[in-house]
Formats: structure tokens, C-alpha cells, sequence
DNA sequence: CTGGAGCGAAACGGCACCGTTTCGAAGGGA
DNA sequence: TCCCTTCGAAACGGTGCCGTTTCGCTCCAG
């Protein structure tokens, strides 16, 4: 035991068969958790998608809940860099390349099946609800800055107007099943910035 | 053969048993769509919930989806019925009226279920696409009044503008899974009406 | 080079649900 | 009243996935 020399400075892996299982999986998870949903998925489907024996799946995750739990951990959107620019510009910016991964991306296919496995789970839920919170705060924040620079009334509930800026292209998505054209975004920033 | 006399005239059942056993078995249908999701289901615990034979659900659907698909049909709001007051105080009525069901209902615990089901399945997609368009709608209805009544501008995406103000609900209710309380429903409209 | 760890494949018993069938009881319509 | 339908319960074989184990091969580290 102990682990003999042990590649403790690493952060994480030290055989690079680990991590090459560890990707071709979640890869095979993700995919079929957006083709089959939640409920669909069996860890023998996801190992023959990933062309890996269940053995080897077994032996880093306990099972379907656990293997989904880290799969969708590698979910994250790229982060937008911006920084220049009118706020009404930039809130434009991050809007479309949210409408633009609302409509092809494989978190947005993921997204009904994570939806489903938050109702049931805590830890995805837990997952599911920071994930959310990050990328209202990061709207929250460009907001506050817009009621300094004056674009922005000062007297708004700048959370409840950052949820009516998502609000359609997550419910254009779940609801509606046709995706908001990125090219409307303008119109939409527009429209509640008045 | 052929049915004998036939209840022509009447528009469903005859046999009262039988009307009794459909309403049982959706009752059941929804409640563990809503505890355990579509891929959870099975017709043997729908059966043992309903306090009924597999028989009996084998003998009126196919399967699953088909039980599935008549039971969400089963799930209209009740119609909110308004006509005095001016447009936003009528839109505050009806969209506090979803904060409430979406906080608290058969329809919001099953939404999850459906959403995930829509996905995999083009009836279930069919119904609920329609049902999400025609509570779009409704609204955009009662907005276009209030821009001949001069409530809201004239040069105004009303689609858009309605779903800026169901967004924020449904949003809580499936990302940030914490339901808007109704009472702020006021602060939504009145901020996007400026 | 050599030992050990991770690997894919295959097979295991077990179990839950499938969809069907059979049965006797209960209840409604004529 | 009596017939006929529907009913609940139980049992059926079939199937797909579970999670484990074994095996021989491959590839990395020392």
C-alpha cells in the first residue's frame, strides 16, 4: 500500500492509459446521454460507444449515477473573454454565443437529460444549479455595470432582467423546440434595455 | 361483431368501469412520471400504483409511450378566464397564475419527465410543443392589445417580449431549481413595461 | 529488460420488467 | 333476471442490463 513513490505533485493521472479511458468514456457517456436521455443510458451502451470493455468502467466509477456525475462535470462552456465595448454590445456577445451553443452543441443536447437527472439526484442537481448561477451572475455583473454607465435604470432587479435575457433561448430550447436564431439576439437586448 | 346497439351518440365510454380505470391509471401515470421520470417508468409499477392488473393498462395501450402520451394530454391548465382591468394588471393575473402552477402541480413535477420524453419522442414533442405555443399565445394576445391601448410600444417583437416574461419562470423552475415566487411576479412585468 | 498495472473480451448468476395468457369474481346493460 | 364485458391476480417464457470475475495481452515505469 502507500503507493510507492507516488506521482503526488501531479495533479492527477500518471499513466496515460488512465486518462485515454477516462476521455473516450465520458466522450461515449455524453453522446448517449443526449441520443437516449438519463434513463436510457446502461453502462454496457456506453462501453461498446466508447469501444472499451464495462470491466474498465467498473473499475473507475461505481456505476451509471457516478460515471454521469463526472461526465457532465466536463460540460463548461468556454468562458467568453470580453472586455471592450458598450455593455448593451457585450451582452449582445455572450446572449449569441449562448443562442449559438443552444442550438448545436453537446451540452445542448445533454441539457434535457441533465435536466431529468437534477429532479432525481442531488449531486447533479447541485451540478446543474451552480453551472446555472455562474452564467447568471456573469450576466448580473456586465448589468451592474451598465446601471453605473447609465445604460441600465438604476431602480432594476438585475437578476430577474438577466433570467428575462436567457429566458427565451432556454425556453425557445426545452419548451417551444425550435431554437432562437442568434441573429435575433439584438433585438432581444434591445428591446429590454429599452 | 359490429357492437350490438352501440353508444353511437356518446362521444367516449359506456361502460362506467372503464372510464374509472383510465382515470386511475393516469392518475398513477403522472404521479410516477413526476417521482421517477419517463425512463423510470414501467407499466408494472403504474399497474401496482393504480391498484390494477397489467392486464387492464396492456388492454387499453400498447405500452409505455402510448399510456404516456394519453396521460400528458390529460394535463391542460385550467383555462384563466379575464377580461377587465387593463393589460398589465391581466398580465400580471395570468403569469402569477404560472409562477403559482409551476411552484406547485401535477403539470410542473411532470415537466422534467416531458421535456426528456419530447425529446426521444415526436408525439409526446407534438403535444407539448403545442401546448407551450398556445400559453405563448395567450400572451401575445394580450400584448397586442396593450399596444393599441398604448401600453406597450408600438415598435415591439411581442413573441420575444412574451417570452421575456415566461422565461424567468420556467427558467427557475428547470435550471436554477428554485420556482419564482409568484409575489414578484409584479416587479417582472412592471420592469419589462417599463 | 522486467514487473506490474491497466486493458478488452467474454462469460457468469441474478434480477427486473417485458407482453401474454388464464382464471374466477364482480358489475353493468338489456 | 341473465348474459357479457371488464376486472384483478397470478404465472409464463423471454430479454436486457446488472455488477463481478477471469483471462491473456499490451503498454508504461523503473
Amino acid at each position: 500500500m502507500s503507493g510507492a513513490a507516488s506521482p503526488l505533485a501531479s495533479s492527477h493521472e500518471a499513466d496515460p492509459r488512465v486518462e485515454r479511458s477516462r476521455h473516450v468514456i465520458f466522450s461515449a457517456a455524453l453522446e448517449l446521454l443526449g441520443e437516449v436521455g438519463y434513463g436510457g443510458l446502461t453502462v454496457e451502451a456506453v462501453a461498446a460507444r466508447a469501444g472499451v470493455g464495462k470491466s474498465t468502467i467498473y473499475r473507475h466509477w461505481s456505476g451509471k449515477l457516478e460515471l454521469v456525475e463526472e461526465a457532465i462535470r466536463t460540460l463548461k462552456l468556454g468562458p467568453i473573454e470580453l472586455t471592450t465595448g458598450s455593455v448593451r454590445d457585450r451582452l449582445v456577445e455572450v446572449l449569441t454565443e449562448l443562442a449559438t451553443n443552444m442550438a448545436d452543441s453537446t451540452w445542448s443536447s445533454c441539457l434535457p437529460a441533465i435536466i431529468e437527472a437534477a429532479e432525481r439526484d442531488p449531486e447533479v442537481l447541485s451540478i446543474h444549479r451552480r453551472f446555472a448561477y455562474e452564467r447568471r451572475q456573469q450576466l448580473v455583473d456586465l448589468l451592474a455595470e451598465g446601471v453605473s454607465r447609465g445604460e441600465v435604470r438604476r431602480d432594476t432587479d438585475l437578476a430577474l432582467l438577466a433570467e428575462s435575457l436567457i429566458g427565451p433561448i432556454v425556453l425557445r430550447r426545452l419548451l417551444l423546440h425550435e431554437p432562437l436564431d442568434p441573429a435575433h439576439v439584438p433585438v432581444l437586448v434591445d428591446q429590454l434595455l429599452e
